[in-house]
DNA sequence: TCCGTACGCTGTACAATGTACAGCGTACGA
DNA sequence: TCGTACGCTGTACATTGTACAGCGTACGGA
């Protein structure tokens, strides 16, 4: 696989039919199969709960499960292909509040925190550019679960995936720097505040603060706020409240009065 | 490198030494040096925004310049700290508009207009994770240049950075998309339309219409109104006006007199 | 003028990764 | 009972960043 980790970037047949569990064409014969596609999910993520993006290689999934590398293939088609199932699978354990009857920003919310939740457990699928979604079973039910939190607005069709995508993308770029920031701390040994502590001062050295005088004061007024340069807990706060009060002059657009209801 | 592409996973001192251009520690002894640090950045970029993040090889770009890959690394310590000084490079030579005593609505579309065109320029900067930033001239020029946007509003230091953070980060996010689809249409010599030209009717033969009325009815349609299934540009455009909408909440909240003033 | 040495440049080599390929053995269907 | 489809495996190759050692150049000091 080539550096952009991206989901279906396999032969799309061939991925449909593995995410849809679509039976073998014909009767079994030979030897017994060791094991099926949900164990070499659960390994490889397992694994890449763990040790990131990074360590899911399919040598360090077949050692998971005791088996050699070439074994994998016969499960699924590719690296590719698994990304897709492991993706599809870990949306179809989300857990999917029902709102139903909230005002239309608390439902908003806790589908950005059930989001939030996925990022959390598995930090890895915020790094997954979804561009081409694994078009299975679990993406299929979380698409249905948050339409219905947009679903009753003055929205038109377009609209409602609008905002859902703004919202989402949102939720996935705040998580994936959290996970860039967990790799980057493995790659370089060093995490991000000892990467400060190490290139604040030969910074201070270079720079002439009087050049830039905004620069060094809100940098350090914001470097001294958070603990590091960033914080993406603040930053989500932050955002979602900006992002939710955007949304609002749109859905409230018309019937002001209805403001906060579903 | 490892896969995340990410800036600052370099030595500090040493990239920093490099991003300041600081003189060499002596004089100069044996052969003459046959290229330069730019002539380096230059190649590199240039190799780059043609053939993407993937096609940054040390072999590809000692190629461009007639020379043995390991040549190279007389100029740069690496890949990682060439990839910082190609994206500072890159800010340093961002147009920066002047918009003193505009609205601030049109100050921040500014700021986000030049990050786009920055994006549209060098695809691969939208794809490189920044979370430690290349601490260079040229992001620290970029960095006094676009607070100076929110200089003057009644925001504090911190949430200057806030609304910095959260608007460049969606700009980012938006071209990221772009960038991905190329990538992934040059990985798997499909573009996205062909993509789900294929996998949309086998979808259909899975799916069950009544089971998820939402999904197939809002898909369906962000799928026709937009060529694909995302526009980016049309995202772009919604995005913005939300963002916007969502900081006039918090800039006006005082003043709520001053509506669009700066 | 001449030489020692710092330094620019290069070829070779290695580790890590996805996966093509061919072989080996198993157990089902006839 | 036997042929064959299929599960599993070892080997091998291309592609990466870059460590290492060698070779030759040209400057500083005598």
């Amino acid at each position: 696989m080539r550096s952009p980790d991206v989901t279906s970037a396999g032969d799309p047949a061939r991925t449909l039919a593995l995410l849809w569990r679509e039976p073998s064409t014909a009767a079994r014969r030979g030897p017994q199969r060791g094991l099926n596609l949900d164990a070499v999910i659960e390994a490889a993520t397992a694994v890449t709960d763990t040790e990131g993006l990074t360590g899911l290689t399919m040598r360090r999934v077949a050692q998971e499960l005791r088996v050699s590398p070439m074994t994998l293939y016969t499960y699924v088609p590719g690296k590719a292909e698994l990304l897709d199932v492991m993706l599809d699978a870990a949306y179809g354990r989300m857990s999917r509040t029902d709102t139903t009857g909230q005002p239309w920003r608390v439902r908003l919310a806790a589908v950005a925190e059930e989001n939030r939740t996925l990022f959390a457990t598995h930090p890895w699928t915020a790094t997954v550019s979804t561009l081409r979604p694994p078009l299975g079973p679990g993406a299929i039910a979380k698409y249905e679960h948050e339409l219905t939190a947009l679903d009753g607005l003055s929205l038109d069709d377009v609209e409602m995936d609008d905002c859902l995508t703004l919202l989402l993308s949102f939720v996935q770029t705040n998580a994936r720097v959290t996970a860039d920031a967990r790799a980057t701390a493995q790659l370089t040994t060093m995490t991000d505040e000892q990467w400060w502590a190490a290139a604040g001062p030969l910074l201070a050295r270079v720079l002439d603060p009087a050049a830039y005088p905004l620069a060094t004061r809100v940098g350090s007024a914001a470097g001294t706020a958070h603990g590091s340069a960033h914080d993406p807990a603040h930053a989500y706060e932050f955002g979602l409240h900006r992002l939710l009060d955007g949304l609002a002059t749109l859905i409230e657009r018309a019937t002001p009065a209805a403001s906060g209801n579903s």
